[in-house]
DNA sequence: TTGTGTTTTATTGCCTCC
DNA sequence: GGAGGCAATAAAACACAA
């Protein structure tokens, strides 16, 4: 061993003394025997979850030295010394080494220096070989595992994903209805400006607040739908064409008594105390787009197709990173 | 047969625990 | 300080297509 460290150095006389037990017509049995083990292990799972070689091997009737690499006969000699180790060769364990070390995994993961060297005894190989074999087993257990829970994240994130698509679509579906609601008030603020204005050339002293008419016909509808696209290809959302229609037009100075943060900005309009002006400029602040912003002012250029990535970058799905 | 990719066995160095 | 675990890595063994 070229790594200088010293194995089986631990409770040798115990060692010992399992070793002196273990009959090889007894192969192994006593590792999986509750109380066999002197081990006050909780780990040893009892006769329930014993494996026995004889088992794994399937009553074949295989003779046993078929499964030492390294023949040896219990003869009392220090076991180490009877397992050459030749440098530069590997030798991969049998089939049926392996399945019996496999099924040994199962029941317990973790190695303990009596059931390694017992392990090791039976199957013919050094303890050290049973050490490492398990060492590596739980880091390919480990990787598959990682492998696993990555699978589960990700069929969770596209869960996700997927819902966060349809929850966009209905949004921006919710957009459109907005923004045709709004058309429709700002038509009839119009149709009551229009009527205001009649109605002060023929008399001024007439009080600012008039009915207006329930809904908009489909055609003014249309009409109003022209205007807001024509509103769109402005980039700030408040139009001065539609204000410089208006004959309360006041020369783009907007009201800022309510502030897009006020949650009653967009409430009740029609019970307002405002003065008729700043009813107006009220009107033409109504909804604007920062409370609904149009998707093309939106900025999804870290973002694709959606703002669904939750923030992180689509092809970095793989960031997780997890420690056991 | 050979080149190449994958799997398995083994080593090394570092870390933690007792 | 010794023993053992783990991550990283080397290298042999194996699988397989060309």
């Amino acid at each position: 061993m070229a790594g200088g460290r010293v194995y089986g150095g631990r409770n040798s006389s115990v060692l010992s003394a399992l070793l002196q037990n273990q009959k090889s017509s007894e192969p192994l049995d006593s590792l999986f025997l509750s109380g066999s083990s002197n081990s006050s292990s909780s780990s040893f799972l009892g006769s329930r979850s014993m494996v026995s070689f004889e088992d794994v091997r399937g009553g074949s009737g295989l003779n046993r030295s078929l499964f030492h690499q390294y023949e040896h006969e219990d003869n009392g000699e220090d076991d180490l010394d009877e397992y050459p180790h030749q440098p530069g060769k590997k030798r991969r364990l049998t089939a049926d080494q392996v399945r019996f070390l496999e099924k040994s995994f199962d029941v317990e993961n973790k190695l303990e220096p009596e059931r390694k060297v017992l392990l090791a005894k039976d199957l013919g190989l050094q303890p050290r070989q049973v050490a490492i074999w398990f060492q590596n087993r739980r880091a390919r257990w480990k990787t598959k595992h990682l492998e696993k829970d990555y699978e589960v994240l990700q069929a969770n994130y596209n869960n996700l994903k997927a819902n966060c698509e349809s929850l966009s679509k209905e949004n921006d579906k919710l957009k459109a209805e907005v923004l045709v609601l709004s058309d429709k008030l700002q038509l009839k603020e119009k149709v009551r400006g229009n009527s205001e204005l009649s109605d002060t050339n023929q008399l001024s002293q007439e009080p600012p607040h008039k009915p207006i008419a329930d809904s908009a016909s489909e055609g003014e509808v249309s009409k109003v739908s022209a205007v807001a696209s024509k509103q769109e290809d402005h980039s700030s959302g408040r139009s001065d064409i539609f204000d410089s229609d208006s004959p309360h037009y006041t020369d783009g100075v907007h009201s800022s008594l309510m502030e897009p943060g006020d949650s009653s900005y967009v409430l009740e309009p029609e019970q307002s105390d405002l003065s008729q002006d700043e009813e107006d400029n009220f009107s033409k602040s109504l909804l604007p787009p920062y409370i609904f912003p149009k998707l093309e002012d939106v900025d999804y250029s870290d973002t694709p197709a959606n703002s669904c990535n939750f923030g992180f970058p689509v092809e970095d799905h793989a960031f997780w990173s997890w420690s056991y």
